[in-house]
DNA sequence: GATATGACGTCAT
DNA sequence: CATGACGCCATAT
């Protein structure tokens, strides 16, 4: 059987997924978790995940740029730098770091079956 | 059920 | 590039 995740369940496996000095962009997200066009639930679920490890940092906004405002986008920029994430006017160079999730499929955390 | 919120995306001005 | 507007919808109260 194949019990249907949450919104925010699924959303954190997919930002889970994103390997170290990769990047995806939250409407990115939202369709590789199987919401496509639901880019708003990406945020909430971030929020949800607040005491979860998940890479966080790696989701931008469209055309790679960090929305997070304050110090929790200075935040967010250092743990990508950190990542060699390279950086261009205020923006992550997604033509060097996007993330292209699993196109054939989404098997997310279930390819062992 | 209704109202408010949000780490969004896209288009128009 | 900045601002306003609309679409989107789960989650919270």
């Amino acid at each position: 059987m194949v019990e249907r995740l949450s919104y925010t369940e699924s959303i954190l496996r997919t930002v889970a997924s994103i390997p170290r000095g990769r990047v995806a962009t939250y409407g990115e997200v939202a369709r590789a978790a199987g919401n496509p066009g639901k880019a708003r639930q990406v945020a909430w679920a971030l929020h949800c995940a607040g005491r979860r490890r998940i890479p966080w940092q790696r989701v931008l906004g469209s055309g790679g740029k960090i929305l997070l405002k304050g110090e929790s986008g200075l935040h967010q920029r250092l743990l990508l730098e950190l990542e060699e994430v390279q950086f261009s006017c205020n923006r992550v160079r997604m033509d060097r770091h996007e993330f292209h999730f699993d196109r054939a499929g989404r098997k997310l955390a279930s390819s062992a079956g």
